[in-house]
RNA sequence: GUCCCCGUAUCCCAACGGCAGAGGAAAUGGUCUCAAACACCAUCCAGUGUGGGUUCGAAUCCCACCGGGGACACCA
């Protein structure tokens, strides 16, 4: 198709084998000159020689890919070309810009193929980084192609254990808020300004009692706790990686709660902070958002409620309501259940309390199994009606000594606050519910409207509350919080949602620990000196996987097969002693929480970053700043996991002093998805959505109607679209103008294959206008524009300099369209307007740009050409026409100086009307400058 | 169930509270062609999801509802 057309169009029609040409030529020039290299302010990549060298810094980053083995579809370079457009237009703008892009080549797909095929999974990985390479490399992308890395790379990884150390090697000082380094922990014990946990002075302590103190504090510790066991995939998972329903996120299995030694991070001490400097970032909100519900900060008190010679802790956020609380609940697994369980129903015992048992043990045993059997999302889905029991014991409320009986029930949750609470009917709507099935009294606390019924949860005095009554909820608190704490009855207090993160997988292809554990089996970390610890190779890939139902399953770790690397003789200070390596390895976040950084300075061997060049790109830009880089383009689905990851690495090293910025990413842009249609016949087969065609609305497989559907784009909806495949058919400028022209970054929209000849006729016409097709001969004159003409280029130059600011690439576009539209019927192609429109183009079709730049007779890339600027003279109208509404509806029109008076607009604009008032007096009349006359009659 | 975002022409999308259309696709007609495709020219197409309100004036602001998408979902 394309042939043949090529054999009878002129001779230099702008077609895809033309552009294929202009493209390959131009990404060889700019691999060959640098062209795109971005200088430092010191070391390895300095150059002061550098154009921009010294400028106003830019430092915008695309959250890099997993290379898959699948390559990139034309969903993928989305965000990729949006950020190439503005970094290429701030770059001409006069901006020292860092546009980077690297892989996140750790992963299990590649792990996953290698124990199918016995394919190492570096070979994998680095045959598909070359293949993106090579797809961004024809995209024409402006990386500096200097700083780009793999997080598999060891002298990439070496820097991620490296600031492994740095974690493991400091503790949370909660006086100070931050992390310091362990070193000083160690001498506060020593010099007893610390307390140890036991009171014993350190000096009385043994080596290995003061390194098990010292381990209990590092922000990077082992422990043995409940974990999310997944015996499908062989690993234990983040809180983070697990779904709603019990289930990995990856792959689907189910996933145990089980008991095991594992790594964690304390990413809870920086709970606050992640919370409070979310108001630092210029982020979507609904991405803040789900980053506090994840985080969960509640703040109230914990008040002891005491039972029998027990005393039961409870968490509330509502300590105000404290008179209105006239039951408790524990949760089925509390720990307390069985001790407080008496051995009859006590006198007074509801028939609704005891679901039909003889005794309190026997109806607490049977709540307790029959919670246990079920899932997570049996518990939540009949969320509405609410079930315990009884368990035949007696609290005190210590406000008032009033006697309030103790349920177990499962919609209180042993994993949050203290898996106790206080149940206030009145003021929770959960509580009410119980309450009503339960026939337990309801006291209102808080005085709520007339005639409301139900919980009531907002704001109002209180009632029914002795020396509350009155205050209002934030008052009454306060008060309560205070008295509990005077009177030893609780103290004020703060719950997170959010856990301690698991840290360590068992899997082959992630970053070795830095970490050797010696004859007392606690951890010794390795010295810098020995970084990295370079991933073994295997025989063998796969964790062992297990019936993904079995539960009662441990996980063993590929690397642990291979003994030989496993135990090592190392001499770290003691001696030449055998050690015993980590054998798990770290999760996959681990390299894209800091990634940001090593872009900064990717040669530095000797630091993850010069602080110089750090402060350069990333540091504060006023008093006040967060700092980070300028702009963080990708995709909401990482709105929780690897944000909320990277910040916190991001803190720990601003607070042992490697990093003047204490945010990563000042501002995050999540672009939408390019989505795709698929079609099913009637037996609901999926067919290729390319021989689809449409016909009078319906659509077609051959003669087969089909039906349509809206999706994902990908192989397993047969609708994949590559940018290889726009690349041969029109060339990678038009593809890149056609992503771009779609609509708003942010907004998601369906592929549409058919439509991109559209943007091809744009860059033809623009072609043409440079370029006689027949001849080659460059057609463009030195006359000047008509001065209407030139009024419109210097309109268009304002207008996409401000939707290039704003991202707003698809309105750009249009007003570059409209311009080519206004010159191509001119007689002449006046340089004066066409080297503009050029230039204006090279963000969106740099290849192309390139070409007619250089046809125009300049010698040197366009990259540092200075983007047009719109004369001030040339953007005020030479008239203004002011429609005339009478009564809202336009009844006329003026056409006056720009300057003319308010007064003379009024006149003409009511001498215009004159028919349409019929002699009425208007009662108003508004003349908005530059707009409209408004006549009220 | 709660919260957030979005509903403009056949489709993708524009429009500081001021004449609803910037741009693209499709469709229709034409120029070119032996013919078709490409290219070029022209034409066609909505009163802004629905109902109220504020205003001289509402796609835009407010309220309710409908439809689509997303987040959270016993977190005390």
């Amino acid at each position: 198709m394309v042939k043949m057309s090529e054999s009878e169009a002129p001779r230099f029609r702008y077609t895809a084998e033309l552009a294929g040409e202009i493209e390959t030529r131009w990404q060889a020039y700019w691999a060959d000159h640098g062209t795109f290299h971005a200088p430092n302010p010191t070391g390895d990549l300095a150059d002061p020689a550098h154009p921009r060298s010294g400028a106003p810094k830019l430092h915008v980053q695309d959250m890099f890919p997993y290379p898959s083995g699948s390559g990139l579809h034309v969903g993928h370079p989305l965000g990729y070309i949006g950020t190439d457009c503005y970094t290429r237009y701030k770059r001409m703008a006069g901006y020292n810009v860092l546009h980077p892009m690297g892989f996140d080549a750790f992963g299990l797909p590649a792990e996953q193929y290698a124990v199918q095929t016995g394919t190492h999974p570096r070979t994998t990985t680095e045959a598909n980084v070359q293949r993106y390479r090579a797809q961004l490399r024809r995209l024409g992308m402006a990386y500096d192609e200097r700083r780009s890395f793999s997080t598999t790379d060891p002298e990439y990884y070496r820097w991620t254990q490296w600031i492994f150390l740095q974690i493991f090697n400091s503790w949370f000082d909660r006086a100070a808020g931050r992390a310091r380094p362990i070193d000083d922990l160690v001498a506060e014990f020593a010099a007893g300004t610390r307390e140890t946990p036991d009171g014993r002075p350190w000096a009385e302590l043994s080596a290995v009692e003061r390194r098990k103190v010292v381990d209990g504090h590092r922000l990077a510790y082992v422990s043995e706790a409940p974990v999310n066991w997944c015996p499908g995939l062989g690993t234990v998972l983040a809180n983070e990686e697990v779904t709603p329903d019990g289930r990995s996120e990856r792959g689907n299995f189910p996933v145990f709660q089980r008991s095991l030694e594992q790594w964690k991070m304390r990413i809870t001490e920086y709970g606050d902070r992640l919370v409070d400097d979310l108001e630092y970032l210029d982020w979507p909100e609904p991405v803040k958002l789900m980053q506090r519900n994840w985080i969960g900060r509640s703040r109230g008190a914990n008040v002891d409620f005491p039972v029998q010679d027990d005393v039961i802790p409870v968490f509330t956020t509502r300590p105000d309501t404290l008179f209105g609380a006239t039951y408790m609940v524990l949760a089925p697994e509390h720990a307390l259940v069985t001790r407080i369980t008496p051995e009859a129903w006590p006198a007074g015992t509801k028939d609704a309390w005891t679901g039909g048992h003889a005794t309190p043990a026997e109806a607490v045993a049977a709540y307790r199994t029959a919670a246990a059997a079920k899932t997570e999302e049996e518990r939540t889905a009949d969320g509405k009606v609410k079930t315990g029991v009884f368990t035949g014991a007696y609290a005190t409320n210590p406000v008032n000594g009033a006697r309030i009986p103790v349920f177990i029930a499962d919609y209180v949750l042993a994993g949050y606050g203290t898996g106790a609470i206080m149940a206030v009917p009145g003021q929770d709507a959960r509580d009410w519910a119980f309450a009503e099935v339960f026939e337990l009294p309801i006291i209102r606390t808080v005085a709520a409207p007339e005639g409301f019924e139900g919980a009531f949860t907002g704001d109002g005095p209180a009632i029914n509350s002795d020396w509350l009554d009155g205050k209002d909820v934030a008052e009454a608190k306060a008060a309560m919080i205070a008295w509990l704490e005077e009177h030893g009855h609780g103290r004020g207090a703060t719950t997170y949602r959010l856990r301690d993160w698991l840290f360590s997988r068992q899997r082959y292809w992630g970053e070795p620990f830095p970490i050797v554990y010696d004859e007392t089996g606690l951890p010794v970390a390795l010295p810098e000196s020995m970084l990295p610890v370079v991933l073994p190779d295997v025989d063998d890939f796969s964790p062992r996987t297990f019936d993904p139902d079995d539960a009662d399953t441990e996980p063993e770790t590929p690397l642990s097969r291979k003994k030989d690397w496993v135990e090592v003789e190392l001499d770290l200070g003691d001696g030449r002693k055998t050690y015993t390596r980590e054998t798990n390895t770290m999760p996959q976040w681990a390299g894209s929480c800091w990634y940001e950084l090593r872009y900064l300075d990717p040669e530095n061997n000797k630091a993850l970053v010069d602080p110089e060049n750090e402060a350069y790109w990333m540091g504060p830009q006023r008093p006040g700043d967060c700092g980070g880089v300028d702009l963080y383009v990708g995709g909401v689905e990482h709105a929780v996991l690897h944000l909320l990851y990277a910040r916190f690495w991001h803190k720990v090293l601003f607070d042992l002093g490697h990093i003047s910025s204490f945010e990563p990413f000042r501002k995050l842009f999540n672009q939408g998805y390019i989505q795709a249609y698929a079609y099913r016949d009637a037996r609901g087969v999926l067919v290729p959505a390319e021989e689809v065609v449409e016909r009078d609305g319906r659509y077609f497989h051959g003669d087969t109607p089909v039906a349509r559907e809206y999706g994902k784009m990908g192989k397993s909806l047969k609708n994949v679209v590559t940018p290889d495949e726009m690349c041969d058919q029109y060339g990678a400028d038009t593809f890149r103008v056609y992503e771009m022209a779609m609509g708003p970054l942010d907004v998601s929209r369906p592929w549409d294959t058919r439509a991109v000849v559209g943007s091809q006729r744009f860059l033809q016409r623009v072609w043409r206008l440079v370029v006689d097709e027949e001849t080659a001969t460059v057609r463009v004159t030195d006359e000047p524009l008509d001065v209407k003409t030139r009024r419109a280029l210097h309109r268009v130059i304002d207008g996409v300099r401000g939707d290039l600011d704003e991202l707003r690439f698809n309105t750009a576009i249009a007003k570059l369209i409209e311009l080519t539209n206004v010159l191509t019927p001119l007689p002449t192609a006046s340089r004066e307007a066409v080297e503009p429109l050029v230039l204006m183009l090279a963000p969106f079709a740099p290849h192309l740009a390139e070409e007619l730049w250089a046809r125009l007779g300049h010698g040197d890339t366009l990259a540092y050409a200075t983007f047009p600027e719109a004369d001030p003279a040339q953007l005020v109208a030479e008239s203004i026409t002011y429609p005339v509404q009478v009564n809202g509806k336009v009844r006329g029109r003026v056409e006056v100086a720009p300057d003319t008076a308010q007064d003379e607009v009024r006149a003409a604009a009511l001498a215009a009307v004159a028919e349409a008032l019929a002699g009425r007096d208007p009662k108003k009349v508004i003349v908005v400058p530059g707009r409209l006359v408004s006549v009220v009659v």
